[in-house]
DNA sequence: CTGTTAGCGCCTTCAG
DNA sequence: CTGAAGGCGCTAACAG
């Protein structure tokens, strides 16, 4: 700034003036010093200018596991929409699943003066999380939460999502049915899990355990693990996937065992598939696909307005709020 | 940090000196004073930090038209890889194919210090990102780029892709060939159209005018449109589709022409599709599909890579580098 | 080993 | 309408 005030031979005062609108600047000293900008290509430094007390950074920090899932894009997305509604500007850190990398990145965007953290949490640790930690920073999360979390979440009603599949796969008389999901360190996976069995239950079966599969974080693993269970002697005839990444992996397999059967001559049982999340071509699956759906965007916008309800809303010293958003079960046929 | 100085009855440059690792402290002093910022979770702001003369900012920032594209998200994927390795964090900003809102968020991008920018432009204005405009940040333009461009350039063979792609279609035999894609505004839009056209004329033949439909930007429109070409008294035998969005489309369209044709006792004869850009379950389309394909991961990569070579690399004064990734056609039948 | 000084780029406050 | 002084949070350089 300096350097165009002395370009334009002014203070550096009548720059400032000039770049916040030009207020109290004589129409031809603006003018001038507005050339001399263009010609430098100068910005100013908002770093800088967010110095000053009470200012803020107008930086909101978004953590997610993997941008690579649709969902989590999705999420983003809706952050995003109403982040920038807003005048700030998203941070987004890839964790990648690894919990170290998380609380690093943590770490940083909070010396980088975010105002906010929306974050799908890695691993249960609260520790990690705790306000005293985020220096007064709010945090909301997304997706997932943990035990002891004392911070506003935006969740699904994984339970009863996966409760009302599993229901309707055992009156549609399905008994052996598997299930594809995350490690039961993630807490989705854990919730969705419980309404997996809650449901047997309830109707009086139990789960079978050799049908149940854990970890599978990408396609290609749940694709293994789906060629894995057909090659049981008792296969299972349907399969709650617990994710979208699972659900594709199932179709994947399942569409290659069928081709390569078929290829032998023989014809393969078809199997029902449920799954949590939708994905793209859900509506052309070649198996049976019923989808426990709801719109990643809308909880990306959901988390934010928590955020800013925090920040500048009514809700400032309120106790930790918890959203589970309602999902529904859509047929595919 | 004065107010931890304070509180641990030190110098502020004592505290300095332990968040900056403790040399030059006694070890006791240094545990006290640790102990004190741990119980407030004070965090050392890194604006502040980088205020001073010579320090980076250590931002990148990175503006892409739409994430929810699955396209653009593997880019972004690549891009912040490649950034968080060098210690370096990225902002994102979302165009949304829309010029003002780029422009905007290009000068706050400048304005928060970015050390460099990657962007899938929007629009043709060379002006905009004119040196001299972005004060010598420097900038890769990813995936697209514009006429009259000065800056560095990550683009896939374009031309190369649909004139194969093309080519193949006429070899099979088709002759009514229909094209969706982009506006042509848009830069790959039109390179994939050059492609398109030019295999028709070398092989002898001229495109069908009526077949060529532009400007669907996402799955809906291009299924719209795709419905249109369907009802066509004489509608197309073979699609190229110019990017993932409109094969989405296309094959949306075309699976419930089917079925609707179906219903109604009548078998639809097959569509061959040809579609630039991969999407999950390319590999189980319900019509015979090849893909004009490429990773962009490896696209948001190799921009990254550009990008600091041009900071930190060898390559710091050097013209414009164009880099075209070449696609390969794989067939999913 | 520790503290003081000065300045990074900007703007509020106060004086002309 | 314009400028000078001072301070936002931090650290390099220079005393002690």
């Amino acid at each position: 700034m300096k350097d165009i005030a002395k370009a334009a031979d002014v203070s550096p005062m009548t720059v400032s003036r000039v770049l916040s609108g030009g207020k109290n600047v004589r129409p031809q000293v603006r003018e001038h010093v507005e050339r001399v900008i263009a010609e430098v290509g100068y910005h100013r430094n908002e770093n800088a200018r967010r110095l000053r007390q009470g200012e803020r950074s107008g930086l909101i920090g978004v953590l997610i596991t993997n941008i690579g899932n649709p969902y989590y894009a999705g999420m983003l997305q809706g952050v995003e929409q109403v982040v920038a509604a807003t005048g700030r500007r998203v941070m987004v850190g890839l964790t990648n699943e690894d919990a170290d990398l998380e609380k690093q990145l943590v770490l940083d965007f909070l010396g980088r003066q975010v105002e906010g953290l929306i974050v799908v949490p890695v691993g249960q640790d609260p520790v990690r999380f705790a306000p005293e930690r985020l220096g007064g920073v709010p945090l909301v999360l997304a997706s997932r939460s943990f035990d002891g979390s004392l911070a506003d979440a935006v969740l699904l009603d994984d339970v009863r999502g996966a409760f009302e599949a599993t229901r309707r796969m055992l009156e549609e008389g399905h008994r052996r049915i598997a299930y594809l999901g995350n490690r039961v360190s993630v807490a989705t996976g854990r919730r969705r899990l419980e309404g997996f069995e809650s449901a047997h239950r309830e109707l009086g079966f139990e789960p079978a355990p050799d049908l149940v599969r854990l970890g599978q974080q990408d396609a290609d693993s749940a694709e293994r693990a789906m060629d894995d269970l057909l090659d049981l002697a008792d296969p299972p005839t349907a399969v709650f996937a617990a994710n979208n990444r699972n659900s594709v992996g199932v179709i994947r397999s399942m569409n290659r065992h069928r081709a390569e059967a078929r290829r032998a001559g023989v014809e393969l049982p078809t199997l029902r598939l449920f799954g949590f999340d939708s994905f793209e071509f859900a509506d052309m699956s070649p198996i049976p696909l019923s989808i426990v759906d709801h719109d990643p965007s809308e909880l990306g916008r959901i988390a934010a307005k928590l955020l800013f309800d925090r920040l500048e809303g009514e809700s400032q010293g309120a106790p930790a709020r918890l959203v589970e958003l309602p999902v529904r079960l859509v047929d595919f046929s």
